[in-house]
DNA sequence: AGTGCGCGCCGTCAGATGTG
DNA sequence: CACATCTGACGGCGCGCACT
C-alpha cells in the first residue's frame, strides 16, 4: 500500500501514525504546515512567510502572505475546502478542533486533552470509522450493512446464494427445497440420488415474512449445519443420530444466532450430552467469528483503499500548495525590485 | 518436474471494544 | 457488568512465478 507516495505524503502519513493507529485531518496538517515550516518547502530565513489561516469546514482556504516589505496579503488558495478526512471520525475531528483552536481555555482544553486521549487510546472500527465519514462526505462509500436479502438472518448464518429452491451446505451437501415444501439433503459423496434425506416443511405459512434457516446435524454429533432459505418462513433444525429431530419455527424468536435445539434444555443432563451442548455452542461460536473475520477483511480493504485515495488527493493538494507558494513567490520578488 | 519464495486468503485465538 | 462484536496476530494452505 502506500507505493509511490510523494515524499510529504509519507511524512504525513507517518506523522498520523505517531497520534494514533490510522488518524489524520486536514486541520492538523494545516496546523503542521505553519509550524514546520521545513515541511511545506519553506526554507528557514525565507523572506515570504506563509501561514494557513484555519478555515473552517467548507470555507475558502485563506493563506497570509507576509511581504518582505512587512505588508500582509490574504491569497486565496487553491484548496478551497479542507477535505473531510478518509480515517478520522467526525468525533474526533470535533475533539481535535476544539483541542487547537481553545487552547487558551484551560479547564475545556483539560476535558479535550482527556476525551482525546481517551479517544486516541482506542483501536478504530473500519465500519464506524467510514460509516461517520460517509455520512459527512458523500463521495466516501459506505460500508455496507447487511443486504435486504439478510434481514431477519441471525448474525453469523452465511446466506447461500445459490438458484432458487437449491442451496450449497459448508461441507458440501446440496439443500433442495421442493415445491411442495420438502426439504431434500444430499451428499456429493455419492451421487447426488444415495444418502437422499427428506425433511418436511409443515409451517411454511408462517405468518412472518422473512427467510428460513435450516439447521442440520447429521452423523457426526459435533456437526451442525445451518442454511438460509430466503424468500419463506421459520427456522428448521435437523438432527440426526441417536435422536433425530426436526424443529421448524419463526426466526423472531428471542433464541439468539436463530439457533433451535432439537432436545429440550431440560433433557441436557447426562455428560455427554452436556458435551454435546458445549461443542455446540463451539462450533457456533466459531462460525460466527469466521464470518466476523471474513467481514473484517472486508471493511479493512475498503479502508484501505480510502486511504489510498486521501493519499492521491492530499497528493495533488500538496503539488497546488507547492506551485501556489511558486507563484506568490514570484510575485514577492517582482515587488521587490 | 522439483524447489523456494512471495503473496493473498482463510480459520482460529485472544484481547479490545461496543452494547443493552 | 455480561455478552456480543470487532480486529490484530499467528499459522496453514494454495497459487503463481522464477530458477535450477
Amino acid at each position: 500500500m502506500l507505493a509511490g507516495a510523494g515524499q510529504m505524503t509519507m511524512e504525513m502519513v507517518e506523522s498520523q501514525q505517531d497520534d494514533s493507529a490510522g488518524d489524520c485531518m486536514p486541520e492538523r496538517d494545516a496546523v503542521r504546515l505553519q509550524n514546520q515550516p521545513g515541511r511545506s518547502h519553506i526554507s528557514q530565513g525565507s523572506e515570504v512567510s506563509v501561514a494557513a489561516a484555519s478555515a473552517g469546514r467548507g470555507s475558502p482556504a485563506l493563506t497570509l502572505v507576509q511581504l518582505p516589505s512587512g505588508q500582509t496579503v490574504h491569497a486565496q488558495g487553491v484548496i478551497q475546502a479542507t477535505q473531510p478526512s478518509v480515517i478520522q471520525s467526525q468525533h474526533m475531528q470535533a475533539v481535535q478542533a476544539a483541542s487547537i483552536a481553545d487552547e487558551s481555555a484551560e479547564s475545556e482544553g483539560i476535558v479535550d486533552s482527556q476525551r482525546r486521549r481517551e479517544i486516541l487510546s482506542r483501536r478504530p472500527s473500519y465500519r464506524k470509522i467510514l460509516n461517520e465519514l460517509s455520512s459527512d462526505a458523500p463521495a466516501i462509500p459506505k460500508i455496507e450493512e447487511e443486504k435486504s436479502d439478510d434481514e431477519g438472518v441471525p448474525s453469523g448464518i452465511p446466506a447461500m446464494a445459490m438458484p432458487a429452491g437449491l442451496y450449497h451446505s459448508n461441507t458440501g451437501q446440496y439443500i433442495t427445497i421442493t415445491q411442495g415444501g420438502a426439504i431434500q439433503i444430499s451428499n456429493p459423496a455419492s451421487d447426488g440420488v444415495h444418502g437422499l434425506q427428506t425433511l418436511g416443511m409443515t409451517n411454511s405459512g408462517a405468518p412472518q415474512p422473512g427467510a428460513t434457516i435450516v439447521q442440520y446435524a447429521e452423523q457426526s454429533p459435533h456437526s451442525t449445519q445451518q442454511y438460509f432459505v430466503p424468500g419463506s418462513q421459520g427456522v428448521v433444525q435437523a438432527a440426526t443420530g441417536d435422536m433425530p429431530a426436526y424443529q421448524i419455527r419463526t426466526p423472531t424468536t428471542t433464541l439468539p444466532q436463530g439457533v433451535v435445539m432439537a432436545a429440550s434444555p431440560g433433557t441436557l443432563h447426562s455428560p455427554q450430552q452436556l458435551a454435546e451442548e458445549a461443542t455446540r455452542k463451539r462450533e457456533l461460536r466459531l462460525m460466527k467469528n469466521r464470518e466476523a473475520a471474513k467481514e473484517c477483511r472486508r471493511r479493512k480493504k475498503e479502508y484501505i483503499k480510502c486511504l489510498e485515495s486521501r493519499v492521491a488527493v492530499l497528493e495533488a493538494q500538496n503539488k497546488k500548495l507547492i506551485e501556489e507558494l511558486e507563484t506568490l513567490k514570484d510575485i514577492c520578488s517582482s515587488k521587490a525590485d
